[in-house]
DNA sequence: TGTACATCAGTGAACGCGCGTTCACTGATGTAC
DNA sequence: TGTACATCAGTGAACGCGCGTTCACTGATGTAC
């Protein structure tokens, strides 16, 4: 409740640790993120936030989780609801610019091995999973929906990448956004020729 | 041109470090990849490499580039010439199938943060990017040829970094190799009909 | 309301480690005469 | 062919560093009476 400047014991160090780990992760990159370093952002001696997590691998979860949490409400709330490519094309942007936005989050919650065990990570693509699959189903009635939610994330996700690893020239915030809507048009209009063919044959 | 069991000086510790860090990469990761690991790996003190390596980060760029060329003779070997949507889908498994056969030199490419000053590298993303243009020209003849291409590539990225990370299930590497096919074919048919659409309102 | 005490969050010193990088050096190689 | 010497690849010891983790501890909090 209180919000006093030099906390007596610390308040919520937990927390505390997951937004200092966050700062380092922004200002520094990936490379910057030691128990050590969390500790000195937080104010607090080395061995404090073993109290509230195992070990470094425990608390880059809990970071990752966040991210999964924040990413869902990027996703959200670009499009609440969707029915067309427009509102597909939109969710990509905010997919992609939650990626450009927190890079090294983004690299944290995908490019780390992922254990198998740690629920809350598993939870976490489960919800994007089941999230992108509802999108595919409103904008594509009567498609797959075994196999066409992998092709679309892995399509949004492969752009939120590239982007990030600046293998796309895109100067500005707002060039990402278009060389994506552009893409997302692009994939789906002119494959639609080749597709024709392709059933047809 | 000799092969002797024990090197008089080295031979050529160059490409002995390159090999090494291959090695290490591919059995602990890209966490275990460290100049002196490398050093060790190769039978050498760890400051020999320092006579062929400004720094780490030296190191570390020749390994991304003959992983871009490693990827590059995957992709050339699925498909010497493409035409239709089941040699993109070919190409698309192959480029998959490094990266999970080589996840983290598949990282090592894509996820360190990419020097724009690195000529090699610069020029390895080049290389992909025309790769892919001409594959779209052949596959997609008449499309957007600036923009399609970025949308394929994104896609193919985005399948080989979803796999890798174990966001979906294949057990097998058949079962990679099935998945990427499906998602491959599910995404250009099951669009074709919202496309249509899309084209006409 | 006041005291005694259990709890437990945070301390600070210490451990052993592997890292990147430097330095003066050594010793094999290959070239000039 | 044989010797003298310059070159330069590799050595090994050392630097200072930050890391993850442990440990016995301290001191504030909150509860029982």
């Amino acid at each position: 409740m209180s919000q006093a400047s030099a906390p007596y014991h610390h308040g919520d160090l937990r927390a505390a640790c997951v937004r200092a780990a966050r700062e380092l992760l922004e200002e520094s990159g990936g490379s910057g993120l030691s128990l050590r370093a969390v500790a000195r952002r937080a104010g607090v001696s080395a061995a404090a936030p073993y109290r509230h997590y195992a070990d470094r691998e425990e608390l880059i979860s809990a970071v990752a989780g966040e991210g999964y949490r924040e990413l869902a409400g990027y996703l959200a709330a670009a499009r609440p609801s969707s029915r067309n490519l427009d509102d597909l094309a939109e969710i990509a942007v905010a997919y992609v610019r939650f990626a450009v936005e927190h890079p090294a989050l983004f690299r944290v919650m995908f490019a780390e091995p992922c254990d198998r065990d740690d629920e809350e990570r598993v939870q976490a693509t489960a919800t994007v999973w089941e999230y992108v699959t509802g999108v595919v189903r409103t904008v594509f009635p009567g498609a797959d929906t075994d196999t066409l939610p992998t092709s679309v994330w892995a399509f949004v996700h492969g752009l939120a990448f590239l982007h990030l690893d600046g293998k796309l020239d895109a100067d500005t915030p707002e060039a990402v956004d278009d060389r994506v809507r552009a893409a997302v048009h692009a994939l789906f209009a002119a494959s639609a020729q080749a597709s024709a063919e392709h059933v047809r044959s």
